[in-house]
DNA sequence: CCCGCTTTATAGTCAGACATAATAACAGAT
DNA sequence: ATCTGTTATTATGTCTGACTATAAAGCGGG
């Protein structure tokens, strides 16, 4: 019995609750590649004898996941790994916002200092394919009215096809989080866009990228934050979301 | 009973589990200022009660609130909200590196843009609190050598409070998850940092913030970044992490 | 050939029990 | 009176096992 207790205090380390090292566990197994992207897991059972835990136990990895944006799960149908990474941030983000209530201002500030890079960068980097897809997409946004559904989801694409061109997911991810909470502020009502000058923006960051004038790309997109497509208001200033 | 399922087929929506359900309450009940920050939570068995949950979907939610790093659970002891929303995004973060697997130059470039535009503000932005934080954490990086465990703190805690100094906390925890990542790669091998022209970068950063100049803070950090600090070698361009 | 039923595999949910860790209260020795 | 070791309490950790609800495939009848 003399090593019943030999982990010596110094090092001695919480040992983890079964659930996050589960989690662990399934991060490295989709991490190496063994459950690809949009291929489905085993069913909870199987899994859960697989890795040698209880089922709730595997479920609250499989929340975890979840939460994370890792996996979509359906009831009756099964567990897959999500097919692309586009979700991963999103829910953190948005408790983050809930938890630091920054104002409008300070979202659309990083918004344009971020979408400013990706557009200098697209200005640089873009090949052929993109220049046809954002072609497309400018074709379609003049096609629609920018508050139109497809207006509005054709801007979306442009936003997200300027990103792609830039290739850095990273700021990619980021942008789509700034995003997520702009739109939401304008859908909650903190913030109105502006269709009047949407279009000529957009122009003018259009063509700055098939120029392949970087600066001129940077340019046109502070001037589209600037003037705008935004009134926020006497909110401007004021934290988002209900006053607590 | 006539309305036992009253639920035309249009508006049909599928139910939540009551594991996500209940991750939804407790966000509005955290967000709302129910439970305030640093707070403890209420045991899991009477908060279950109280919500009329079972307590393996509680825990569900439970895990899913400290998968995105606004609660923290301590066997034995409790639950508590987190006290600063300083780590909510870092999960999710460290995971999106993991799937994506950008190289160490989209990191640093990112890094880059967002630190750059945070001491520009910071120029312009900060109080005399802030210079006065600042001139002490200069003063410890002077007094220790940067590959050190005390100016390896110092050096991190120079970062973030420069970014507090911007009043801006979306980017400012953006900035922390990419320092996270490119840590971990300078942890992992895949990169080092050399110390040789850390002092004298940080001197001129610290310099244009207190002389208040954000053209030439965002010039400084662009400086820093470029030869800079790191050295990542052949891996340069290749994906972070080990191979699949 | 198509529609609706049935079957089967899956996730969703709960109840209850026991194990383990952290903390506070208490009794004893110094 | 103070320090220390023990004990009691309360918290989370974990599992077993059963049952329900859903989705999709298979199959039969029209």
């Amino acid at each position: 019995m003399a090593a019943t207790t030999p982990r010596p205090r110094s090092a001695r380390r919480r040992p983890r609750p079964v659930g996050v090292d589960t989690l662990e566990r399934l991060k490295r197994l989709i991490g190496d590649g063994r459950y690809q992207p949009g291929s489905a897991l085993p069913a909870e059972r199987e899994l859960a004898a697989t890795l040698g835990v209880s089922r709730p136990s595997l479920r609250e990895a499989l929340r975890m996941l979840a939460a994370l944006g890792a996996i979509e799960t359906r009831h009756g149908s099964g567990t897959r790994v999500s097919a692309t990474s586009a979700g991963v941030l999103r829910a953190s983000f948005e408790f983050l916002l809930l938890l630091d209530r920054p104002t409008i201002d300070d979202l659309l500030d990083a918004r344009g200092l971020i979408e400013g890079h990706l557009a200098a960068r697209a200005a640089v980097l873009r090949d052929d394919h993109d220049l046809a897809a954002l072609d497309d997409i400018v074709a379609v946004m003049h096609a629609h009215a920018i508050d139109s559904r497809a207006g509005k989801d054709a801007n979306r694409r442009f936003h997200q096809a300027i990103a792609a061109a830039a290739r850095s997911t990273v700021l990619e991810r980021f942008m789509a989080c700034l995003d997520d909470g702009i739109r939401a502020c304008i859908e909650s009502g903190a913030a109105t866009a502006d269709p009047a000058t949407s279009h000529a923006a957009h122009d003018a960051i259009h063509a700055a990228i098939v120029a392949g004038d970087a600066d001129a790309a940077r340019a046109a997109v502070a001037e589209h934050m600037r003037l705008s497509g935004i009134n926020a208001g006497s909110a401007r200033t004021r934290p988002i979301g209900r006053p607590r």
